[in-house]
DNA sequence: ATACCGATTAACT
DNA sequence: GTTAATCGGTATA
C-alpha cells in the first residue's frame, strides 16, 4: 500500500519504467472517494528520438509542455477530440519521456466506475476508457503524481519478465520504423485473468 | 483563415 | 470490416 517514489520516475530509462509499472495500482481520489485499478498494458514513448511521440524532434507545445518537465506527474491530453489519455512522465527535468497507460483491471470503487462508464457492463481495457472510469480529464495534466489526486502504488504483487508480453504500440503507423519498436508492455493473459 | 489529422471507441454492416 | 463522434495541434496561405 505504498505510493511510488519520486526515484522511480526520475530514472533514464523509459523502457524500464513501462515494465516496472505492469502490476502497480492506479488510484484516483476526488472529493475524498478513491477508484482504482491495477496497471496491465502501457506503452513508452521515448523523447525527441521517438517518431511516435509528440515530443518527437524536441517539439514543444502548450499541450506537450508537462512531458519536459521531471518525472513523477501527469500528462493527460485529448485524443480524436474525445478521449483523455493518460501518461506517466519519466526521466528527470528537459528530457521528455512518458508511460502511456493503455489497460487496468478495476480494484476499488466498482459502482462508481459503473456509473462514470454509463454501462451495466463495463470494460477499462483501452486508453480512453481507463481514464472514464478513473475520471481522469485533460485539466489533471501537469498533476504530482506523489501529492496530487491521481496516485500510484505498488501493492506488492510481483511480475517478472516471464509475465510480460512485448510487442510493437498501438495506433502510430505514421512514425515510420519507430512504430515496429517493442515498447508495448502487457501482463500474460493468464495472470490477468487470475488478478480480475 | 482554412484544411487535415490523430497514442480511440462503440456501434454499426 | 467500416464509420461517426469531436477538438486541439500543426501546416499552409
Amino acid at each position: 500500500m505504498r505510493k511510488i517514489s519520486i526515484d522511480f520516475y526520475q530514472r533514464s530509462d523509459v523502457i524500464k519504467i513501462a515494465k516496472e509499472l505492469i502490476g502497480k495500482i492506479l488510484i484516483t481520489k476526488w472529493n475524498g472517494i478513491e477508484t482504482s485499478g491495477r496497471i496491465v498494458e502501457v506503452e513508452a514513448y521515448n523523447g525527441i528520438v521517438d517518431k511516435a511521440s509528440h515530443a518527437s524532434g524536441g517539439r514543444r507545445t502548450n499541450r506537450n509542455e508537462v512531458m519536459y518537465g521531471r518525472g513523477g506527474m501527469a500528462y493527460v491530453y485529448l485524443c480524436y477530440g474525445i478521449h483523455h489519455l493518460f501518461n506517466v512522465v519519466t526521466h528527470e527535468e528537459g528530457t521528455p519521456h512518458a508511460v502511456l497507460v493503455r489497460a487496468i483491471i478495476p480494484v476499488e470503487g466498482m459502482e462508481l466506475m459503473r456509473r462514470r462508464r454509463g454501462a451495466a457492463q463495463f470494460t477499462t481495457g483501452g486508453p480512453g476508457t481507463l481514464t472514464e472510469a478513473l475520471a481522469i480529464r485533460t485539466t489533471h495534466s501537469g498533476s504530482d503524481l506523489l501529492s496530487g489526486p491521481i496516485g500510484i502504488e505498488d501493492h506488492g504483487v510481483k511480475v517478472t519478465s516471464r509475465n510480460i508480453v512485448i510487442g510493437p504500440r498501438i495506433g502510430v503507423q505514421y512514425a515510420g520504423k519507430d512504430a515496429l519498436r517493442p515498447y508495448r508492455f502487457r501482463l500474460a493473459p493468464d495472470l490477468v485473468a487470475s488478478l480480475r
